[in-house]
DNA sequence: ATGATTTGACCCTA
DNA sequence: TAGGGTCAAATCAT
């Protein structure tokens, strides 16, 4: 059997174990919801929350990036390591080095996946190492790195506004994330935007999952739509209902469960995954256009994707 | 005090 | 050599 198919079994198989574990996690969730001041504090819906977002993102991150990189892991001739043989003797060295000749060698593009999003949240922890002007471009380009850089995970991003769509995000990736789950926790985030806020949901890693911590989602109260997100404000599930209640977008919300009929989200292409062609490889980010997110009905999401009973040729 | 962001300098590559 | 990617001191935020 050839290594492209073994990695495209191995893939499969971690779609599917992602999706297995999403929906059993919403599961719980559900049974969570119903019965709520029964639960003895032992997970909490939020945890629950948490676990399945991780879930979809884990997916979509397959599903996003390209075989070639899922196969050499992004590093097949060591050209594509940046400054990571700078940052390791850095790390020896207390005073800044002045010489950094042959600290970095510039990024292939050929190990990148875009995306374009109206968020810049994907669920993972990034620290901002800096931003520059590009000739042409109206909006600079931001470089992000993983906060777990120095624990060896050697991905990064560049976020940078689209000229004709200033709402949204190209996000392009390089390396794939080697840090651990236990490395990741996420935050929810609400997106600034008020009908964003009630169709995108994201979250970045900042505290281990499997650590009995608490509560630290999080809500953008809706401001300027027009700033870039910031993730400071920490809150729990009830102050984001509040939040919502309060940023009068709670008028807006329809309740998901409507009678007996089964209603499944309304899903827009509005986050797309580009290979290093710029060819779009599948549409793999959505967001709802649908604003009854309010009360999730898991019988119509179970009856809408019955993941389980997915089959690969 | 600690961690994140800003920003100018430095360096590499097309 | 210009443009882009990264570093790291200074600054800001918590």
């Amino acid at each position: 059997m050839s290594i492209l198919n073994e990695t495209l079994i191995t893939k499969r198989k971690r779609l599917i174990g992602e999706l297995v574990e999403g929906k059993k996690i919403a599961a719980q969730l559900q049974t969570l919801l119903h019965k709520p001041l029964k639960n003895n504090g032992s997970v909490s819906a939020e945890d629950l929350a948490v676990k399945i977002l991780r879930s979809f993102t884990e997916t979509l991150f397959v599903l996003s990036s390209n075989e070639t990189s899922q196969i050499y892991g992004g590093d097949r001739d060591g050209g594509d390591t940046v400054a990571s043989a700078c940052s390791e003797e850095s790390e020896k060295k207390p005073a800044r080095v002045k010489d950094r000749r042959g600290c970095y060698k510039r990024r292939r593009t050929s190990d990148s996946r875009k995306t374009v999003s109206p968020t810049m949240e994907d669920g993972y922890a990034w620290r901002k190492y800096g931003q520059k002007n590009i000739l042409n471009s109206e909006y600079p380009r931001c470089y992000y790195r993983c906060t777990h850089k120095y624990e060896g995970c050697k991905a990064t991003k560049q976020v940078q506004r689209i000229k004709e769509d200033p709402i949204l995000y190209q996000t392009t990736y390089f390396d794939h994330h080697t840090c651990t789950d236990t490395m990741r926790a996420p935050q929810i985030i609400l997106d600034s935007d008020p009908v964003e806020s009630l169709n995108l949901v994201s979250f970045e890693s900042k505290i281990p999952l499997n650590q009995d911590h608490p509560s630290r989602s999080m809500i953008k109260i809706p401001s300027s739509a027009k700033e870039e997100p910031k993730q400071d404000t920490q809150s729990d599930m009830s102050d984001i209902k509040s939040s919502l209640e309060d940023s009068n977008l709670s008028q807006e919300i329809v309740p998901m469960k409507q009678k007996s009929s089964v209603c499944a989200p309304v899903w827009d292409p509005k986050t797309r995954s580009y290979d290093h062609h710029d060819q779009e490889v599948v549409s793999s980010f959505y967001s709802c256009t649908s604003n009854s997110m309010h009360e999730l009905d898991m019988e119509g999401i179970n009856q809408w994707c019955d993941i389980e009973n997915i089959h690969f040729d």
